[in-house]
RNA sequence: UGACCCAUAGUGUAACGGUAGCACUCCGGUUUUUGGUACCGUCAGUCAAGGUUCGAAUCCUUGUGGGUCAACCA
């Protein structure tokens, strides 16, 4: 009964007055419409969600629309890559489309236009173009090929498609308002000239459609009811509708497009062309470098589908402009993961151990529980001996009471095996421990249900058997950027804040025996330490881990305080 | 010196004229063979000034602050 209703964000409520409004639920139709000039990031995952979402709520078909009106920037990769994303995130398209299928419907149009006196053909260069346009404050003025006759646009528009133009020399404009307080209203242009071969219409096409002209005609031929977009098309929606009556006949649907704020998360950048910058700038390894808000990025740092759904659910939708707390996208991460992820032993800062009572050349297999937050993820073996690796930041010759690890004469429990005290360490000549040497309680065993193993102590630590242990290398990754909006300063290039440590490489770390038949993607929970998964750099003589987001670690914070 | 959009805890969002709520972060505590998780708790907000109203975060006016718009890009 207790039915906590869900809030509707602003777009649902749009939706809901329309369907009271009398349009028919069984109409409800959405579209991705991304540009396949690059790969996707963070801030299209939440528009991604948030029109596939619309679709799984409404039980609406969402159509993937390739906009690929350019084909100066477009290519087959990133509709392949694009495609990977969208699945990989969860979701299923209606139809892949591409608005380059609608080349002749749109050139068909843009010839009635022709004839009702709508659009003209301009022979001025763009820069007179540009010049007539005026400005925001001051009003254009119109082109001197504004009011040639039909006859004579009919023929320069054919003799456009069929070549006999070069490039730059003839442009289609929509003849609209040149003093209209919206620039995109002052005549503007439908084609250009490009003599470039398509990714998918080759070279039949000699010239192409512009955005405006395009986008609005694409829902109203695939009847898409919302055409959800970011804010800064928001001006574009006079001329969006423009267009639209110019084509719409009463008994269509009418597509409409409304605008929200896109999704931006803090110490990162989310613009095409400045992550394009990083990978051509060799500021980090690809497009799918793990530092990178890409979704191919995320993915190879180890994020899974799941947790940016969850985070694009959280953060929400709304109009204002935003910078997202990056902490909220680990957050999900972590919630995932922590229900999940397997956890393992593994030591990164290695220090070496011996057990001085442990017999010498005795190894025994304990058991360790593979999730305590999963009852079916069961339990598995770990090797134990007397010399093990033990993180060296776990140890101090002398601490306060508030350091819980292992300290000279005092007490430790190895994760899932012994009870130890720690009795000497042995140094080199620079003074730098290379050796601990404890002694264990053998009737301590964790799990062996004896008086000592049930016995308080009050720090546990993780450890690998030195005999046992498998060579990795881990990649630790940071903030790329140390700035919270590293693109809103206007008097700073964004890079003057990239993070020098965004990326530590640990080359000789050394994990448990079990870790040797994973595969690429696998996640981890590396005890006491965070959350990883293989890189598909990794192979079976070299293990690769990438860090996802280490722990929550209350420790740090009481270190930071003195 | 124009048009349009936006303004709610540190961050992101709700409240649709009727008790400003949720999540993250921060801080404190309980539990714990992960200084993790879980659980409990604290701090913290309607940009400003007027107006309408019994009652305003919500409606109106003005101001302030931020954003967008002058590609043959999308």
């Amino acid at each position: 009964m207790s039915e906590t209703k869900k809030s509707l964000n602003f777009l649902e409520q749009i939706i809901e007055e329309d369907l009271a409004h009398g349009l028919d639920r069984a109409n409800l139709k959405f579209r991705f419409p991304p540009e396949p000039n690059g790969y996707l990031h963070i801030g299209h995952a939440a528009s991604i969600c948030l029109n596939f979402g619309l679709g799984l709520k409404y039980n609406a078909p969402v159509n993937l629309r390739f906009d690929d009106t350019n084909p100066e920037k477009e290519e087959q990769e990133y509709v392949d890559a694009i495609k990977k994303d969208i699945e990989w995130l969860g979701f299923q398209w209606e139809e892949v489309l591409f608005s380059s299928d609608y080349f002749q419907q749109l050139y068909d149009w843009a010839v009635v236009m022709i004839k009702e006196g709508y659009a003209y053909v301009d022979d001025q260069t763009s820069n007179e173009i540009a010049e007539q346009k005026g400005t925001p404050t001051q009003a254009g003025t119109n082109s001197p090929y504004r009011d040639r006759p039909v006859s004579e646009n009919l023929d320069l528009f054919q003799k456009m498609k069929d070549g006999e133009f070069e490039e730059g020399t003839h442009v289609l404009r929509a003849k609209i308002d040149m003093s209209s307080p919206n620039m995109l209203m002052r005549d503007p242009v439908m084609y250009r000239i490009l003599k470039r071969s398509h990714h998918r219409t080759g070279k039949t096409w000699k010239i192409y459609p512009m955005y405006d002209w395009t986008h609005g005609e694409s829902d109203y031929i695939e009847q898409i009811t919302h055409s959800l977009c970011t804010l800064e098309f928001k001006h574009h929606r006079e001329l969006y509708d423009w267009f639209l009556d110019r084509v719409y006949e009463p008994e269509m649907i009418r597509p409409k497009q409304r605008e929200f704020a896109r999704r931006n998360l803090s110490y990162t950048v989310m613009s095409k062309r400045k992550l394009l910058q990083l990978v051509e700038e060799g500021h980090v390894n690809g497009w799918d470098d793990p530092r990178m808000p890409t979704i191919s990025g995320l993915r190879r740092r180890g994020y899974t589908p799941k947790s940016i759904r969850d985070f694009s659910e959280t953060a929400g939708i709304a109009k204002r402009d935003n910078v997202t707390d990056l902490a909220l996208l680990e957050f999900h991460i972590r919630a995932e993961l922590n229900k999940t992820a397997p956890r393992v032993m593994a030591v990164l800062d290695p220090v070496k151990l011996v057990i001085t009572n442990y017999p010498e050349g005795k190894e025994e297999m304990l058991t360790a529980e593979n999730n305590p937050e999963d009852e079916e993820a069961g339990f598995r073996t770990v090797p134990f001996s007397r010399e093990l690796y033990i993180e060296r930041e776990d140890f101090r010759e002398v601490a306060n009471k508030k350091f819980f690890r292992l300290k000279l004469g005092k007490e430790v429990r190895l994760k899932n095996a012994y009870i130890i005290q720690a009795n000497s360490v042995v140094k080199n000549e620079e003074g730098e421990i290379t050796e601990i040497h404890c002694t264990y309680d053998p009737d301590s065993k964790s799990g062996s249900g004896s008086e000592a193993s049930m016995r308080k102590v009050k720090g546990t630590i993780h450890w690998v058997s030195i005999q046992h242990a498998l060579n990795a290398e881990v990649r630790l990754y940071d903030r790329l950027f140390t700035d919270e909006a590293p693109d809103s300063h206007k008097d700073k290039d964004f890079k003057e804040f990239i993070n020098p440590d965004s990326l530590k490489l640990i080359e000789n770390a050394y994990v448990e025996p079990s870790l040797a038949t994973v595969a690429p993607g696998d996640n981890f929970q590396f005890q006491r330490l965070g959350y990883f998964n293989v890189d598909p750099d990794s192979t079976n003589d070299k293990l690769v881990f990438n860090r996802t987001v280490a722990l929550r670690d209350s420790w740090a914070k009481i270190q930071q305080k003195k």
